[in-house]
RNA sequence: GGGCGGUUAGCUCAGUUGGCUAGAGCACCUCCCUUACAAGGAGGGGGUCAGAGGUUCGAAUCCUCUACCGCCCA
């Protein structure tokens, strides 16, 4: 038997059980043969972001699937969950730019390559740091399957997933009105757009009307405007077609003041002049400022609607940081808040502006920088979602996803109902790159994906290639050195091993080896001669000093067969005149630039050059050719290696001058891939096979649009089957006064102080008791604090039970049905039996709050409170049998109520659990949660037992009203109603004095209150309490009337209704009769009390 | 403007399909270091369930309106 327990000390022991747990693998989930789904329980993490630490959300979010996960575990149920990392795009790429600013470092300086490789530097630490922290918690998901939005098989689930939609249309790329950062310099989504009530001014500008020549008729329409800067975009003017005030001006024409006079349309293709039409649209509010509405196709979204139906140009006025373009005439060059006061004053000046007036209005910030985001058409990416969310919408009206708390259904259904197309693209560096690859030569947008290749050696360096992690033109080595370093996600693979096992889930022999990858590229690749040692391997090299592209490009045609080793000048061009894209695609990449291209062209020019180079007539004295009759033969001792070229050709016209989209996409695009990307989609794996779709997503309400709509829309695309099954949504954390916690009000709780100050389980028991359903959790550390203590009660109680255990319990037994079972025996068995059910039920039900306040009330007010009491006189100073009774079903609670706490509180409950003497498994992690025993419950032994509690507790009063000190031992006298309640009472003799604090105590169904003594009332039973000698009769009396006075006020309320026919009629029988039963009760204990005050006056009388 | 939610003890919150004479933790008051636990034990005070009206035998719970607070969408 282990030594029993110290204090209760929780970062001693939270930190030992996790790793035990790990390195056993217990929450692992298995992947049988056969697939048993019902048999199945899967969730999927939320991934928390790369960048972040834990917060207080994160510790909610992560409790309540922990809870959920393992009491399925625990119920038997083969459960994975699979946990995870997201990469953040802005919020990531906004921190490492911080970061790098502090350094004196400029990100556009640095470039783009430069910039990702600082970032892929710094995420994995950031990344082991939070899970770290997840672990400290007691999370118990399955890290074997870890993965990460950006991980190589997760990046081509996402290209996988774009090539898919944008084959089938349902991706497109259109110019369009966009919420631009201009902080970021990006475009956003409407859903990243947060609208603040801010005090604006609304300014009435007048536009001077013309006539047919341009000239000013002296007649003025006036405008109403927010943002008067945006008028330089202007390109008509509208009004509603009902407006009697303005119908004969429609048609007309205003000169648009301060414009130039020539602007030019947003593609550059037309000019725009500065007299603009006035037109007439059903949009146009009458009532709103004059009726008149300037209209801004290129700043305003629905400026943008009413140009396309008027067929109006699109004049853009600002640049991507919001500072005024060419088209601003003499405001050029002015940031747009600056612009608007110069302008505002010149058309003061000019006598332009009627009047401002003050105005509230709502205006659209950037989520993520906080500025004011400005509607500016730009081309982007758009995801059609109205046809994704058919499916979707589809799949939550039948009930076939289910939200809990319910209301969240309607909420997800209106936003689905309305839903607008999503902008994908994302002017950043750090995310997925948007697998489209434009042709040079003629247009085409080309999306690849690694379906183009049937070997799966050449998807793995496609996918390679398109990671970033390769250039497309390659060296062996660097294919090597990658596939052999330790993965990114999974750092006991490499990163070939992770593309075998997870990602596709078979071995690729052909990269195994140095021998066999070498073999396999040659095969595979076009192989590209490099001239230069320097190019060869890698290093930044001078553009001057390298050799230069004609003769890489001669060298490269007769690799491969454009040009024979001997050729002619002549030769050199046709062959350059055939594959020139190619040649051009493949030393672009290696040299950066391509000088003296023009020589491949020019015969006599180049005849001069191939002399020069075969002679070192040439500036360097480079000899690379030898020369015969004007016949010139390549010398190969030039070539100082080789790298390969992984050739991508456009669809249409073959070309292979290929240009990757610069933007990436929207972080959320691969997030709504999650539940499916992380099992193994789109390879069709044993995970996805066992584990999709998911039982359970656990997740905050403000993400309901951002990822579980779209997780639903890709869910049904992909998979044509929901991604998870029920959706339980929790509410944010706020702190103890309702406000959002932040860094700047300083008002947060970090769950990482709270664990190392309370421990893992106090935090998560507490988040658990407040999370009932549908509304905000307030947080205070007082609450924290306050649930130690009952952790700390758990452990002292277990204390006693294991100290006892150690003295005498040899023989314990958890057979409890074959042992001589007590009325309290009876009892503790039949409160654990119920509160299992109503636990059971609560957690089937995600009432977390209900299920932490039974097992609190229980185990506290219940366990220890009596029970435990209970125990004592029979483990002390009973027989052998009845101590090993006591004990067994102490030990028998304990191990229940331990498991049923186990869920909430893993570390505190695997601690004492090890060190019970009976075990069915290693770890209370992996046994099995209690089951509800109907046989094990006594209904009739329960109720004496309660009767028995009301004793005491009626003589504590006694004690308490009159002021007697606990230490002072009293004389008892108990009159029982019945036998049956008699024989209890006896049994339970000992106890009683323990805990009434009696000296003497007579049980007796026939005693008479023997004089001088005090009554203390309960429902089956009279007390009768001798103060010796020092009772106040008359503070007695007062006592008694005032109970008579509650127990006539509930007789009152009870009688009234029973004399009320209508209630006696159409009430349920059950509460008739319970009804009446409470009015018997109150009725004779009115009758005992009166009796009492009775007895007491007559004493008055005889004692006065 | 549209929608959703909240208002219950000093504080933080529970309260199932109406059956409540409204509960818990913390805080407060009194007594107690009784060998599991003072991070504890025993006892106690404290609420017109935001307000008004309605439905009902019966309302914290359902309906209507009002007030205040919060969130989401436009």
């Amino acid at each position: 038997m282990k030594l029993p327990l110290k204090e209760y000390n929780p970062n001693e022991i939270e930190k030992k059980w996790y790793e035990s747990w790990l390195k056993d693998e217990i929450f692992k989930a298995d992947v049988k043969e056969e697939t048993d789904k019902k048999n199945n329980f899967s969730v999927v993490m939320p991934p928390p972001n790369v960048t972040g630490s834990l917060h207080i959300g994160h510790a909610l979010n992560l409790t309540l699937q922990d809870i959920i996960v393992r009491y399925k575990r625990m119920k038997g149920y083969n459960t994975l969950w699979l946990p995870g990392f997201d990469h953040a795009g802005i919020a990531t790429q906004w921190v490492i730019t911080k970061k790098l600013d502090e350094e004196g470092i400029n990100k556009f300086e640095l470039g783009r390559e430069k910039f990702v490789e600082k970032i892929w530097e710094w995420v994995p630490k950031t990344m082991s740091t939070i899970k770290k922290q997840i672990q400290s918690l007691g999370a118990s998901c399955d890290w074997s399957r870890q993965r990460f939005t950006l991980d190589e098989g997760f990046a081509r689930a996402v290209r996988e997933a774009f090539s898919k939609l944008y084959e089938e249309g349902l991706i497109y790329r259109a110019p369009y009105i966009v919420n631009w950062d201009p902080k970021d310099r990006t475009a956003i989504s409407d859903l990243e757009v947060e609208y603040k009530e801010e005090q604006g001014n609304l300014w009435y500008i007048k536009y001077p009307i013309v006539d047919d020549e341009g000239k000013e008729t002296g007649e003025y329409i006036t405008v109403a405007t927010t943002r008067p800067e945006t008028m330089l975009g202007d390109t008509a003017v509208a009004v509603n077609p009902e407006d009697e005030r303005y119908k004969h001006l429609i048609g007309k024409k205003v000169k648009l003041p301060l414009a130039p006079e020539k602007r030019k349309s947003w593609d550059g293709k037309e000019e725009v002049s500065n007299l603009i039409p006035i037109i007439a649209d059903e949009y146009v509010d009458k009532d709103f400022g004059t009726g008149v509405v300037k209209i801004t196709p290129a700043h305003d979204p629905n400026d943008f609607e009413v140009g396309q139906r008027h067929n109006l140009p699109i004049v853009i006025v600002m640049d991507e940081k919001a500072t005024i373009n060419e088209n601003g005439g003499e405001f050029k060059g002015l940031d747009r808040y600056e612009a608007r006061k110069k302008i505002v004053k010149k058309l003061e000046e000019l006598g332009l502006l009627e009047k401002v007036e003050s105005i509230k209005h709502n205006v659209g910030h950037s989520q993520r920088s906080g500025a004011v985001v400005e509607p500016y058409l730009s081309v982007q990416w758009f995801v059609n979602t109205r046809e994704l969310a058919k499916k979707a919408i589809e799949v939550v009206e039948k009930g076939d996803i289910k939200f809990i708390p319910e209301n969240w259904k309607k909420t997800y259904l209106n936003w689905m109902y309305d839903i607008k197309d999503w902008c994908i693209s994302r002017q950043i560096w750090w995310g997925h790159r948007i697998p489209v690859w434009y042709c040079e030569s003629c247009n085409n947008s080309n999306v690849y994906s690694d379906n183009m290749y049937q070997n799966l050696a050449q998807k793995v360096i496609f996918n390679i290639y398109a990671n970033g992690r390769i250039q497309q033109i390659f060296s062996e080595r660097e294919i090597l050195d990658y596939l052999n370093a330790p993965n990114f996600n999974h750092s006991d693979k490499t990163n070939l091993q992770f593309f075998e096992e997870v990602v596709f889930n078979q071995d690729i022999p052909e990269l195994k080896n140095e021998k066999e990858t070498h073999k396999f590229l040659n095969r595979n690749y076009k192989k590209v001669p490099i001239l230069d040692n320097s190019l060869l391997e890698g290093k930044e090299f001078n553009e001057e000093e390298v050799v230069g592209f004609v003769p890489h490009a001669i060298f490269y045609m007769y690799e491969h067969g454009y040009i024979g080793k001997s050729f002619t000048a002549n030769d050199v061009v046709e062959g350059f005149k055939n594959h020139s894209d190619e040649i051009e695609a493949v030393y672009r990449i290696i040299l950066g630039k391509l000088k003296r291209k023009e020589l491949l062209s020019n015969k006599e020019k180049l005849k001069k050059w191939l002399i020069d180079h075969s002679y070192g007539n040439c500036p360097r004295g480079r000899i690379f050719f030898s020369e015969k009759d004007e016949t010139f033969s390549v010398i190969e001792d030039n070539i100082k290696g080789y790298k390969y070229y992984l050739e991508l050709k456009c669809n249409k016209c073959g070309s292979h001058l290929l240009k990757q989209e610069e933007d990436v996409l929207d972080t959320w695009f691969s997030s709504a891939l999650w539940p499916f990307g992380t099992l193994g989609w789109p390879e069709d794996t044993k995970d996805l096979k066992e584990f999709y779709p998911t039982s359970l997503l656990v997740t905050g309400f403000d993400i309901i649009f951002f990822w579980v709509a779209r997780m639903i829309m890709m869910g049904m695309k992909f998979m044509n089957e929901k991604p998870f099954g029920d959706v339980y949504i929790h509410a944010i954390v706020r702190d103890e006064k309702g406000e959002k916690m932040s860094k700047t009000k300083g008002n947060v709780i970090d769950p990482l102080d709270m664990i190392a100050k309370y421990g893992a389980d106090s935090l998560r028991y507490t988040l658990t008791a407040l999370a009932a359903q549908g509304r905000d959790i307030r947080l205070s550390e007082k609450r924290i604090e306050g649930y130690k203590h009952f952790a700390n009660k758990i452990w002292n109680a277990s204390k006693y039970v294991l100290t006892n255990l150690e003295n005498y319990g040899d023989n314990i037994t958890y057979n409890i049905e074959y042992l001589n079972l007590s009325y309290e025996d009876k009892w503790i068995l039949t409160k654990l039996n119920e509160i299992v059910k109503r636990i059971e039920k609560s957690i089937n039900e995600y009432k977390y709050n209900e299920y932490a306040q039974y097992i609190y009330d229980f185990f506290w007010h219940n366990y220890c409170d009596w029970y435990l009491e209970f125990t004592k006189e029979r483990i002390y100073k009973g027989t052998q049998e009845e101590t090993k009774t006591a004990l067994s079903v102490l030990v028998y609670v304990l191990d229940k109520s331990l498991r049923l706490l186990h869920p909430i509180m893993p570390f505190l409950t695997e601690e004492i659990w090890q060190r019970l003497p009976i075990k069915d498994s290693k770890y209370i992690a992996t046994s099995r949660f209690p089951e509800y025993h109907p046989e094990l419950i006594y209904r009739e032994d329960s109720e004496f037992i309660e009767a028995l509690k009301e004793v005491i507790v009626s003589i504590r009063n006694v004690r308490a009203d009159f002021g007697i000190e606990p230490s002072r031992r009293l004389n008892i006298y108990i009159k029982p109603e019945d036998e049956g309640f008699e024989e209890v009472l006896k049994s339970l003799e000992p106890s009683i004095r323990l805990l009434a604090r009696a000296d003497k105590i007579i049980i007796s169904k026939d005693l008479d209150k023997p004089k001088n003594t005090v009554v203390a009332i309960s429902s089956k039973a009279e007390s009768y309490i001798d103060i010796s000698g020092s009772i106040d009769i008359q503070k007695e009396l007062e006592r008694q009337e005032k109970l008579l006075k509650d127990v006539e006020k509930s007789l009152a309320i009870t009688g009234k209704k029973l004399a009320n026919e209508n209630f006696l009629n159409k009430a349920p029988k059950e509460v008739i009769e319970k009804e009446k039963a409470k009015y018997e009760e109150l009725k004779q204990k009115e009758n005992k009390i009166l009796k009492i005050i009775q007895n007491l006056k007559e004493l008055l009388n005889i004692g006065g």
